[in-house]
DNA sequence: CTGAGGCCTATTTTT
DNA sequence: TAGGCCTCAG
């Protein structure tokens, strides 16, 4: 290959990366730098121009949809399939190498994973089991500590004893949770990673295997990785394997579930010679957007240093607008969309991004309301669904009679008379035996342990799981996965559920045949799964390595929409996107900067960092809205702009204020008596208050209140309300109808 | 087993 | 305010 084509269009700093002699780089790739395109062609000079095996090649992700991406995106440089290379999340790798090497990892050979869903429940019952209140111990702050110890690289026997009964707690139930995965071989998110490295620590000889295979390894989103994933690398790396470690430390905004950014700021120090590489160039924003961005970032201690800069235009200014209350907000936005489209721009064009997710069904209801398609991101995961995770469980247990957790959910679902004692009686069997549920069961029948009617019932369940496995190896997947949808009874259970509800779980399950059938086609399989080091593959069927994928990737959210839509999501899930033009919604303290991180400079500077995403995000145009009060939980909370706001240079700002909007309720800053109708009285808003003869901003008379002034609307026609701030007796919301407000 | 009603909580999310 | 979760009655 021509080496120019490698480095052509490249700036100095991309050539630099691409091209690197030194051992290890640290490549500081600032928003919108060409990261990607980097991390790619550098594979592809490694391969191409040094002649690097692509077995000696492994790049490491965070998640499937990035390294989808990247191989790819590889394929394309390179025109040929990827094959050979490691391309993969850590999760990712992590599994295979322990599906590879399950003996040395003391694992099962079919070792099942935990989802967090499992991991919680199996938390749940343990804690039963052994008598701890739930209620001075919610499972979920327990799942949260295990995880947390995990990625520290902490077992159970690790965690110092304390003299805090609640610590104690913590680390008891984590001893117990580990001993009974392990007894279970149930393996979670955490373990897969603590697991593979401990396989190395404690197998030298393996780890000198790989650490003679790679040559190379380089690390997506390096700011993101939390402390084992750091040592995984580390102990892989060796003394002898080159490390590129891409990342930008501006926007690191995961530390709340363990990232440590000091792995970015330590990793000159920990590869000794590691040549550092700035991508400052941005190819996205205007130079406004970026100006902004920069000013906010300033604000945060002990970076790395880094400023980004455009050759491109300046671009127009940023617009803040100051609105009222949350209701506003989400209009003025619903506007801003129409205007949008209006010139002729595609909706998917535009993103509001927001701190919190409960901010977005105020803005749905908006755009609902003006009839404006929005798809929001995010929200519960494909294979996380109720019925896909039963459906799945299915499919685990005709595999591997042994898997308690599967068996657990799927045992009553749908209802088949199998309660919570005859399951209980099964589960204590089981524990005296130290065998499966499913040899508890076969067991329980024989000796007669259970009622006539619960044992009639097992059996049932036995019988059917046998009936569903008969034959499965002639069949192809989607068939299997038809038939035991059917068989079992689910398709039945949902049917009969009222509502809306029952059919999307119906099309979901038909999505999931869908899913089978191509995983079938192939295409599915990263070109690697099939490489130098089958041995263990071979047993492998179709099915187990659907069920471990779906267990390893979530899925997407939802299912793509057809229609040109507003893209709605929160700031963390914009990560990595941009759009050409971005509305930030909800800048206020409190919220953004969230009040659960304001405290702390290590929160606030976090809190930062998002910010500093969130305005990278937009390439042309930028929008900032605060409310001045929002209802939140169910109560008024009023709330000053966020300092992020503050923190943009005022020249680069220029304040909405629209002609057909009230954008200050006045009445907070005058007292009645000095009310008066705003200056700009030709109001616009006829949408809001269709059927009434007023409109925002009049006069109104109401028989008992006496005058006011209409400050807004909600709801429609019969529900109609309407809120009049009254000269007398203040702030009201009335129902339109009953109201009888005339104007004035 | 299902449904109604009470209680509690309420950042961000991937694997 | 609202949704999830749990409990209890039928």
């Amino acid at each position: 290959m021509d080496i120019s084509l490698l480095l052509d269009n490249l700036n100095d700093g991309q050539r630099n990366a691409v091209a690197a002699s030194s051992k290890h780089q640290l490549v500081l790739a600032g928003a919108g730098s060409g990261k990607t395109r980097v991390l790619v062609q550098r594979i592809a000079w490694l391969l191409n121009v040094e002649n690097v095996s692509p077995f000696a090649v492994m790049a490491v992700t965070f998640t499937n949809k990035a390294a989808k991406e990247m191989r790819a995106r590889l394929e394309e440089v390179l025109n040929v399939p990827a094959n050979g290379l490691w391309v993969g999340t850590f999760h990712g790798l992590a599994h295979r190498l322990l599906k590879q090497h399950w003996r040395e990892a003391r694992l099962p050979q079919h070792f099942q994973i935990l989802d967090s869903d499992d991991q919680l429940r199996l938390i749940k019952r343990l804690m039963k089991a052994h008598n701890i209140d739930d209620s001075r111990y919610p499972p979920k702050q327990i799942q949260w500590f295990i995880n947390g110890q995990k990625d520290e690289g902490r077992r159970a026997a690790h965690v110092i004893p304390s003299a805090d009964p609640f610590q104690e707690t913590l680390r008891t139930v984590y001893a117990l949770y580990e001993e009974n995965c392990q007894q279970n071989g149930l393996v979670d998110f955490g373990e897969i990673l603590l697991r593979s490295h401990e396989l190395w620590l404690e197998n030298p000889d393996l780890l000198q295997h790989y650490q003679q295979r790679f040559r190379h390894i380089l690390v997506d989103e390096f700011q993101d990785t939390n402390n084992i994933q750091y040592a995984w690398i580390r102990i892989l790396a060796g003394q002898n394997i080159s490390v590129m470690a891409v990342g930008d430390d501006d926007q690191s905004i995961y530390g709340w579930r363990g990232a440590n950014i000091d792995n970015i700021r330590n990793f000159q120090h920990d590869f000794p010679g590691a040549e550092l590489i700035k991508l400052e160039q941005n190819y996205r924003s205007t130079a406004n957007i970026l100006a902004a961005a920069n000013a906010v970032i300033e604000n945060n201690q002990g970076r790395l240093g880094k400023n980004l800069m455009t050759q491109g235009e300046e671009g127009e200014p940023i617009s803040l607008y100051s609105a009222f209350n949350e209701q506003d907000e989400a209009r003025y936005i619903a506007d801003l969309v129409d205007e949008w489209s209006r010139g002729g721009r595609l909706r998917a064009e535009m993103a509001v991004l927001y701190r919190s997710n409960a901010q977005s069904r105020t803005l749905e209801e908006a755009f609902l309301r003006s009839g404006i398609p929005y798809r929001i991101y995010g929200g519960q995961r494909f294979y996380e669904r109720l019925e896909i995770k039963n459906a799945l469980s299915y499919l685990r247990l005709l595999l591997n009679r042994q898997d308690d957790a599967a068996m657990e959910r799927v045992i009553n679902v749908p209802a088949r008379a199998i309660g919570e004692k005859t399951v209980e009686i099964l589960r204590s069997h089981a524990r005296e035996q130290g065998c499966s549920l499913w040899q508890s069961a076969h067991e329980a029948l024989s000796l007669g342990l259970l009622p006539k009617r619960a044992g009639t019932a097992v059996q049932g369940f036995i019988d059917l799981i046998d009936e569903m496995s008969v034959g499965i190896h002639e069949l192809k997947l989607h068939e299997i996965v038809d038939n035991s949808i059917t068989q079992s009874g689910l398709i039945e259970h949902h049917k009969k559920e009222k509502g809306e509800k029952g059919q999307a779980r119906l099309d979901n399950l038909e999505e999931l045949i869908n899913a089978a059938r191509q995983f079938e086609s192939g295409d599915y399989l990263p070109a690697d799964e099939v490489d130098d080091e089958t041995e263990e593959n071979s047993g492998q069927t179709d099915l187990a390595i659907f069920l471990d994928n779906a267990a390893l990737d979530a899925g997407e959210g939802q299912a793509d929409e057809y229609e040109d839509a507003v893209q709605l999501m929160t700031l963390h899930s914009a990560k990595g996107l941009e759009f050409p033009q971005v509305v930030l919604a909800g800048l206020e303290e409190g919220l953004f900067p969230h009040k659960m991180s304001m405290d702390e400079a290590e929160g606030l500077e976090e809190e930062r960092r998002l910010a500093y995403v969130g305005i990278t995000r937009a390439m042309e145009k930028l929008i900032i809205t605060h409310a001045e009060s929002r209802r939140l939980h169910g109560q008024e909370n009023f709330s000053t702009p966020s300092r992020f706001i503050r923190e943009i240079p005022d020249e680069l700002i220029q304040e909405v204020r629209l002609k057909n909007t009230v954008s200050r309720p006045l009445m907070a800053k005058h007292n009645r008596g000095g009310y008066d109708t705003p200056a700009q009285p030709d109001f616009v808003k006829q949408e809001q208050s269709a059927g009434v003869p007023y409109d925002l901003g009049n006069r109104v008379y109401h028989e008992m209140f006496g005058e006011g002034t209409v400050l807004q609307f909600e709801g429609q026609g019969p529900g109609l309300r309407v809120q009049v701030f009254f000269d007398d007796a203040g702030q009201k919301w009335l129902v339109a109808n009953f109201a009888k407000l005339e104007k004035i």
